[in-house]
DNA sequence: TTGAAAGCGATACCAC
DNA sequence: GTGGTATCGCTTTCAA
């Protein structure tokens, strides 16, 4: 089957129509679709009924234009089909529906072709989702007010990694475990050109923070590091298949693992499963994030969930708040939960022989 | 920290600027900026060296208005966290990104409050992935051109659920399964309101489609469906775990199960392993979709793969040929491909004892 | 090939 | 309270 493409749109109904029918001038039309200055109820009703009447809607692009302000709020983000996206994002939908405004999305890929432009200046303001550190966000294509979640802005919205860590580690320990292995996630950079000092807020970056969390707990444990303990990956499940098989390989193998990620504990878990090892029976592992899989694998994965709608929730209530010209508070880091599943129990010499 | 808003933004540089500073007319500089008519090609460096001095960029705001033309196409889709709509979103950002075109995701959710004139008002087309029975979309706030990807519009592309059903069953059936349970999905409806007879194209439903290949396939294998082979679900896990229950629980029970979504094939996976049964020894299961979940579970699932990322290329495709006045024909359903993992062997009776 | 002028649809400022 | 009128940045039509 051919379709031809049709023919230019009817022209729509403007606000001169409603204006000439309910008569009065535009400017009455205009007040009372934006519920300014008092228009007399008799007339208000009156400019609703044209406005029913001829199924009128204000043009977006011409109030843009003509400076006015867009109920609309823009995200930007690297992908969609990253799970961490794709959670703040329905924080963020689900708090912009409550508050009355619409959401548009735009992806920045590495080759970061997107005209921003286009979306910056006809919404309010934007928030930023762990944009990439290949596509560059130049300040210049980015609406006036900015939130970011995992990225830079004025605004960055973190979460407590360092808190997060401790609450895994502090689990582990707790079963009695006393070697305990690390798998690290990957360092980051910063990405917003024309960095200001609070960037550096978001800079302390998970990775660093993760690990931080891993040796404070080990060394407020009275515990020791061993050599080898502390192994680099870079979130991708591959990594944490070579991290387990070198960890594994030590003299004195850890009895539980605490994975910065879960593809990468997920990986881990595979391959000592291979290796003939029972999870958790003979190795406990905590991953983070809480992805999707991390439930549905058998057996499911202890892990340090973020709360991703929750920043997202907030990261639109600021936005809108700096909309309206409100002056707004940047939170705290947001404090992690533990989501304790089956991957985890004591260590194997605690339980009766 | 507490962050105030910033005054109004300063005034960005506009047609007239450029047209200034190369001491040309605005009309030329928006030829130039458009490649219209012809413009001599040392009027047209001129042009161009000012806009590179100025940092020009148009404002799509204006241009919409003035009823030019935006390279800016629209994708509407009910949740960006379904796997389904992140896949064919990827094939249409790829694609979009290729062809000099952005693209801006909006989301239709249950309420379906989203103001989607904006968008549609300043895109050139739109594309409809998989818009959910509830939200309706009236066509009045969509844009001139629309395809859809599992979803009614003129042009709907649709994967061959038929075919891959009958791919699922051969492979099983080649395996020497005779007894083979089939779960269903979902019945879907009709959404767009003024339905056009085309749209009737996408209302043969994926879950009809699956059904039919399993029964054709059962028949022309010569095999019979037992009473109660056939079990109804509604594509989420737990209708899988239930489905497989009622399956497993027959006097004479399958040995084999073509699940029509992954997630109730994993639900139903799971609550095999639960009951004792190794798969695939005791149970082959193949699924339907290739979520990220299929290749991340233990045994990895056997499951029939959609061409989404294709579909999305394709959908991207047509829309710029649309809007650009071409005409377009709407390609036949799209073949699935069959994913082999190690959730499927031969049935338990026909190896060695 | 280039330019001047008239909108596109809505808002804002300032009178009435 | 309500109504002119200039203006936003760009494209289009029609002359030059």
């Amino acid at each position: 089957m051919t379709v031809n493409p049709t023919p230019p749109a009817p022209t729509s109904v403007t606000i001169n129509d409603v204006a000439r029918r309910a008569g009065v001038s535009v400017m009455t039309v205009s007040n009372v679709v934006n519920g300014k200055t008092s228009v007399r109820p008799t007339t208000r009703q009156r400019v609703l009924d044209a406005i029913e009447a001829t199924g009128y809607r204000v043009n977006p692009m011409a109030r843009a234009l003509a400076g006015g302000r867009n109920r609309l709020l823009s995200v930007i983000a690297p992908q969609l089909n990253l799970p961490y996206v794709s959670e703040v994002l329905q924080g963020a939908t689900q708090a912009a529906e409550r508050l009355g405004y619409d959401l548009v999305v735009m992806m920045i890929g590495e080759r970061n072709t997107s005209d921003l432009s286009v979306m910056s200046r006809l919404s309010a303001g934007a928030l930023l989702i762990q944009p990439s550190r290949r596509g560059r966000v130049r300040r210049l294509h980015l609406p006036q007010h900015v939130v970011s979640v995992d990225g830079p802005s004025d605004l960055p919205l973190v979460v407590d990694n360092y808190g997060g860590a401790r609450q895994a580690m502090q689990h582990l320990l707790a079963l009695g475990h006393t070697r305990i292995g690390f798998v690290s996630g990957l360092h980051s950079e910063n990405i917003l050109s024309g960095d200001t000092p609070e960037a550096q807020l978001w800079d302390r970056d998970d990775a660093s923070e993760r690990l931080r969390g891993y040796h404070d707990s080990m060394a407020l444990a009275g515990l020791d590091v061993p050599q080898g303990y502390v192994q680099h990956g870079d979130y991708l499940k591959e990594s944490g298949e070579v991290a387990v098989r070198a960890l594994l390989a030590l003299p004195r193998p850890p009895t539980a693992l605490f994975v910065s990620g879960d593809a990468m504990a997920l990986g881990a878990m595979h391959v000592a499963q291979d290796l003939g090892l029972h999870v958790p029976q003979d190795l406990s592992i905590v991953g983070f994030d809480d992805l999707p899989i991390a439930a549905a694998s058998r057996p499911g994965l202890t892990t340090v969930r973020q709360p991703l709608q929750h920043m997202g929730e907030t990261a639109v209530q600021m936005l809108i708040d700096l909309v309206d010209g409100q002056p707004v508070t940047l939170p705290p880091p947001f404090p992690t939960e533990l989501a304790v599943r089956e991957s985890t129990a004591p260590p194997p010499h605690t339980r009766p022989a």
